[in-house]
RNA sequence: GGCCCAAUGGUCUAGAGGCCUAGGACGCCGCCCUCUCAAGGCGGUAACACGGGUUCGAAUCCCGUUUGGGCCA
């Protein structure tokens, strides 16, 4: 425990005045910051603003040194040898003693003895408390302990302990809305809300909004249709509300005075009236003198009659964190194994600005306790900050949550993530026609296989497979290449009616169709098409749509696969010209269209019988005859297959278009053919 | 600069001391199928970062180096 004059690093007192029993003499010290004579107001930078009133935590019993801290390890005042310790690298592992041969595992095992893996009911959730899917650490960092009888073996007592727990489960995003959202920040997200509903548990969303220059209501609606759009709901959050809200830290800026006062209170923060200016000189001493800047501590000492004379000049103070001294903050990291910090490389760091305002660390330590976070699964760039935080759940005498560390999710440049920059934001996506289903199971294969390497899952199997133990340390690379090959594959397995349903969008915005075919019941006229279209009903959509089915690997590549089927006229495209143009080829189109003028079934199965009686009458190959009807009738030298296609398009517009081919091709002369295409611009058919 | 995290083909990964001649997937290349393009089938290319140690045996455990990354400053 950390406590006034209790800390186990070698007695220093940590309260800088008086005793525990002193209290109202500091508060009475500290109340003029806001200003003598009134009650601080939110903003006027008081350290203490009046607790709210009916807050739900306004009387919570946070301060509870019996319940605080139970159990071994979280920081450990016996720690290492100091010359261990300071000889630069600190054993980050526990001794081999304490580590594999004692068993790491969790009860979980116990508790669940099919594999500790809770029934997960057929909604997809897991019903009831559970151990919070924790069978052991990593392998690699702590070794599976095994009995003689090969049964593995549960400790009653040892750090891994802190494996489980049996909170319910509870954990948390919590995005700044300061700009769209990317796939880092969504993968984050995607490995909560999997950890929420494997285990029945809560996925809660909060805004760190604290940055009011950048953060913007349309951000935070973004990140609201984003999560939804993939379906990542959630349980609480700040549209929905919940039992431990508001869910926006610049609503809860009380709580986060609250807080402080109590840690002022117990001692474990002080003020500090150092200048920006002082501190910077100190930390260039420290870099000049080349060792670590750590805050020298000056504050930290200083007396009643030293602060009054700091007030005195009118300085405000920050609150700083008296951080021990001589000890080792263990984190048992859920995906890691156990990391360990001493306190001595730790800076005593501020919680609160002199204008009030907490600082990150404080303030999602508030917000993870009064939302009863349970899990806390986050990038591994707050791996340093762990310690930090831990000190202050400490502090507070509040059980602190389990920690998970992900590996960071890099562009293919190998960068991190960063927003406002790079190509991987969800909407971006979301746009080029990715589907939602597609993105999710690629996300979830970032730093995740299940057991049997399966690549294709959908989210209710996700969720009964995923566990955190199978996560990966390292970071990954974001490949598109392959988001797209399985989007593909989405598309290709989708059913065709579904798949033209979502891709009508696309294909509205492109001009190709009327808007809202699908509203229009079958049979029923079907609206003007937009200019120059043909009209097309769903049903001929749909039709379109199988036939560039295994063809697309977006939506959004719809438009341009399928717009031939819906224009009324076609330029062949370059490619395509030159096939028409190709001697002996408006002779034969010429039969072609001859042969098919008098032909009156157009379903594929007849027109291919057709095709390949001319084929035979002609003498050509297959391939030498379809070709150039193909690029005929569709102005390109690849699409579906000819027969599917000229069904699909209609004996009308195949005529027509056989017709103009014919004149295309045959209007020139073989030998005239130069001089023609010098003289005049490539003819439209049509 | 200090501290921390990580390291299997170009990429995502499997791997729990012997099942490893390192498996799967994307990409790429080739072949088959074929009216074109796809899809599909078959085959190929390509990796344990390096150096020490522990062990009868190391991709796997330990130490160091290197290289990436993070936090603080």
């Amino acid at each position: 425990m950390l406590r006034a004059g209790t800390g186990a690093g070698g007695g220093r007192p940590l309260l800088l005045w008086g005793g525990p029993g002193d209290l109202s003499r500091q508060l009475q010290h500290h109340r003029p910051v806001g200003r003598p004579g009134r009650p601080p107001r939110p903003g006027d930078g008081g350290l203490l603003p009046r607790l709210r009133r009916g807050h739900p935590f306004g009387g919570l019993p946070l301060w509870d040194p019996g319940r605080a801290l139970r159990g071994p390890g979280h920081v450990r005042g016996d720690g290492l040898p100091h010359g261990r310790r300071r000889a630069g690298r600190l054993c980050r592992r526990p001794p081999a003693a304490d580590r594999g041969r004692s068993g790491p595992e969790s009860t979980a095992g116990d508790r669940h003895p099919g594999g500790g893996r809770p029934a997960v009911a057929p909604g997809g959730r897991a019903v009831g408390r559970h151990d919070a899917g924790v069978g052991r650490l990593k392998r690699g960092k702590v070794t599976r302990a095994r009995t003689a009888g090969g049964r593995d073996q549960t400790p009653s007592g040892g750090w891994c302990r802190m494996l489980s727990s049996d909170r319910p489960v509870r954990v948390r995003i919590a995005p700044s809305p300061t700009g769209p959202i990317h796939i880092g920040n969504m993968h984050t997200a995607l490995f909560n809300w999997l950890f929420a509903r494997k285990h029945g548990g809560s996925f809660v969303l909060r805004f760190e909004d604290t940055d009011r220059e950048r953060s913007a209501p349309e951000y935070e609606r973004l990140i609201f249709d984003e999560m939804r759009w993939l379906g990542l709901d959630w349980d609480e959050g700040p549209d929905i509300g919940g039992p431990y809200g508001p869910y926006r830290q610049t609503e809860r800026l009380d709580l986060y005075a609250e807080f402080a006062r109590r840690l002022l209170e117990s001692g474990h923060v002080y003020p500090c009236y150092c200048t920006p200016e002082e501190l910077e000189a100190e930390r260039r001493e420290a870099q000049r003198a080349g060792r670590a800047y750590k805050y020298g501590g000056r504050c930290r000492r200083l007396d009643e009659a030293g602060r009054k004379a700091m007030e005195a000049q009118g300085r405000r103070p920050a609150l700083r964190f008296a951080v021990p001294e001589g000890r080792v903050v263990v984190i048992d990291d859920l995906i890691r194994g156990r990391i360990e910090y001493p306190t001595d490389a730790i800076s005593d760091f501020i919680i609160v600005r002199p204008n009030g305002m907490p600082l990150y660390n404080f303030a999602v330590v508030v917000d993870d306790i009064t939302m009863r976070i349970s899990h806390v699964i986050r990038g591994e760039g707050h791996i340093s900050n762990t310690p930090v935080q831990c000190l202050i759940y400490e502090a507070l005498g509040a059980e602190r949550p389990l920690f998970g560390h992900l590996g960071h999710i890099l562009l293919p440049t190998r960068e991190k993530m960063a927003k406002r920059e790079g190509t991987a934001y969800v909407g971006k996506y979301r746009e080029e026609g990715y589907l939602p289903e597609a993105i999710v199971n690629f996300m979830s294969l970032l730093g995740w296989t299940p057991p049997d390497g399966r690549e294709f899952l959908t989210l209710e199997e996700t969720i009964a497979e995923f566990s955190l133990e199978r996560v990966t340390k390292a970071p990954s690379v974001f490949d598109p290449e392959k988001l797209t090959w399985m989007n593909a594959n989405y598309i290709r397995r989708m059913e065709v009616e579904e798949l033209a349903r979502r891709c009508l969008p696309f294909l509205e915005k492109a001009g190709l169709v009327a808007e809202g075919l699908d509203r229009f019941p079958t049979g029923a006229e079907p609206p003007e098409p937009p200019e120059g279209m043909v009209r097309s009903d769903f049903a001929r959509v749909v039709w379109v749509v199988s036939l560039e089915q295994e063809r697309i690997e977006t939506l959004a590549q719809i438009a341009e696969a399928t717009e031939f089927f819906f224009r009324r006229r076609i330029e062949p495209d370059e490619k395509a010209s030159r096939m028409l143009r190709t001697p002996g080829v408006g002779k034969a189109l010429a039969r072609v269209l001859e042969a098919y003028r008098v032909h009156e079934d157009w379903r594929p199965e007849p027109l291919e019988a057709l095709g390949r009686r001319l084929v035979e009458e002609l003498g050509l190959s297959a391939r030498k005859l379809f070709q150039p009807i193909r690029a005929a009738v569709t102005g390109r030298v690849a699409s579906p297959p000819l027969f599917d296609t000229m069904a699909a398009l209609g004996r009308d517009l195949c005529l027509e278009r056989l017709a103009a081919a014919v004149e295309f091709a045959g209007e020139v002369p073989e030998e005239a053919r130069e001089e023609q295409e010098q003289t005049s611009g490539r003819p439209g058919t049509g």
